[in-house]
RNA sequence: GUGGCUGUAGCUCAGUUGGUUAGAGCACCGGUUUGUGGUACCGGGGGUCGGGGGUUCAAGUCCCCUCAGCCACCCCA
């Protein structure tokens, strides 16, 4: 075991799992390609005041968890712990409150300093989907609707359940959270220490918590239901009413509360039971106020996070290995033309492994080991007809193949 | 950040109440003579037992610290 350990949080993608983690995101492009969501992609780091302003002063994710590094200049800068607040950000640098809608999708690591276990690295990766400018539930209709045919396609869809919500707009949430502080107020010495933190900053959190004391308490708590103004509950029917015409089932989940700060109406998760306590796959909500809060044209967005590295767990589709044909020369001469006749297959879009030493026994051997469906084999006798011995590799069969027609042979290979 | 469990070759693991040069399977490399792989047989390389300190005549085995992973809390994708 060598000393020269990643760091904590982090790891590598070696091939194998990177071919799942590959297979993560081009799902993700295909089908928000159908959408019409385009791809884009934003610094990994940017000034710290843009996730501090976004995400609240209470997250956790703003409060323990960022990479923050000061520059040279004395500029703070941060990694980012997740993108929407970095598209926001990209959304008023380039001035595209001019062509709304926009519809984007994003790929790429984010970064917290949280304490790894399953399915929570340091370093980890999202595919995520915004929408900006549309106010209307359609917009949240479309986007949630857009995370279940993403799953589906990456076949876990099945192992997951959707949970629903709604936060309101900012005029049912006051008076929501003003009714949740009086309530847990009279329960101060009952609340658990952290409830307890919660109460003034942030007391929607309160309802998540899992203490059992606290837990109690939350169940005669007021309900959100009785504040939301005619506006967020006729909001939500209609973002309702459209996941059931989409045959898009839920649950209601009024415990169901985002952790940033930046969500209104819709909140929605899908959680699977299958990879234990970090169970959320893909999550996401409304957030109507982002963009005015850091200083931008008021714009409605509405999208979703999904985590790669827990959704390529929850995969048990097998992604198929690469098959190469192997090229094997056998003499200088035959070098040389093994090294044209690699380049031409290559360019007619075949996987050519050109091995590099050894004899014939030592080459078929590796041909092997790279899992090559065919071997095409030239020595002297068979560069006498221009032509080269072609094994398949899985039946043993060989025949003799001129050079010019290999293409043509070898395309039951593709 | 809190608590619990774990850490021996690339991988999966043995390693007896602390006792000589630390083992197996798989993988890897080589061989079983000529230009034919997968199977079989033979041989080989590879570990400062996560790291550091301590107890002891003697530590992979006991104690302390530390690092990392896992599980739960927490948080969230």
């Amino acid at each position: 075991m060598s000393s020269l350990q990643p760091v904590r949080g982090t790891h590598d993608l070696l091939p194998a799992e990177m071919r799942r983690h590959r297979e993560v995101l081009e799902t993700a492009r295909a089908v928000a390609d159908r959408f019409g969501f385009d791809e884009i992609a934003t610094p990994i780091f940017e000034k710290t005041e843009v996730f501090k302003r976004t995400l609240g002063d209470t997250s956790d994710v703003v409060t323990k968890e960022m990479y923050t590094f000061e520059m040279k200049e004395g500029e703070e800068i941060t990694l980012r712990p997740e993108n929407t607040a970095g598209v926001a950000r990209a959304f008023m640098s380039n001035g595209l409150s001019q062509q709304l809608p926009v519809k984007f999708l994003y790929c790429g690591p984010m970064f917290r300093h949280e304490r790894p276990q399953k399915g929570r690295q340091r370093q980890f990766h999202q595919a995520g989907v915004e929408l900006l400018g549309v106010d209307k539930p359609q917009g949240d209709i479309e986007v949630i609707s857009l995370g279940v045919q993403f799953l589906k396609e990456l076949g876990v869809y099945e192992n997951t359940v959707l949970e629903l919500n709604t936060l309101g707009d900012s005029e049912s949430r006051a008076a929501y959270r003003s009714a949740l502080i009086e309530y847990f107020s009279a329960y101060r010495d009952q609340l658990s220490e952290d409830s307890l933190n919660r109460l003034e900053k942030n007391p929607l959190r309160i309802l998540d918590s899992k203490d059992e004391g606290d837990r109690k308490l939350v169940a005669d708590a007021p309900v959100f239901s009785d504040y939301l103004n005619d506006h967020s509950r006729a909001f939500f029917t209609e973002v309702r009413a459209g996941l059931d015409a989409l045959d898009i089932p839920y649950t209601i989940n009024p415990r169901l509360v985002r952790g940033l700060d930046y969500y209104c109406h819709t909140a929605f998760e899908f959680t699977t039971t299958a990879l234990g306590a970090q169970g959320t796959v893909l999550a996401g909500g409304r957030y109507d106020d982002l963009i005015k809060t850091m200083g931008g044209p008021a714009t409605p967005g509405v999208g979703w996070a999904s985590g790669v590295e827990r959704l390529s767990m929850l995969m048990t589709r097998e992604i198929a290995e690469p098959r190469p044909v192997a090229i094997i020369p056998m003499g200088e001469e035959a070098e040389k033309r093994a090294l044209v006749l690699a380049n031409n297959l290559r360019l007619a879009g075949f996987r050519i492994e050109h091995g590099y030493s050894g004899n014939l026994k030592k080459r078929l051997i590796r041909a092997n080991k790279l899992n090559a469906c065919a071997a095409i084999i030239m020595g002297d006798d068979e560069l006498a007809e221009n032509s080269a011995t072609l094994r398949d590799l899985v039946s043993g069969e060989q025949s003799l193949v001129k050079l010019d027609e290999m293409v043509e042979k070898l395309s039951i290979y593709r």
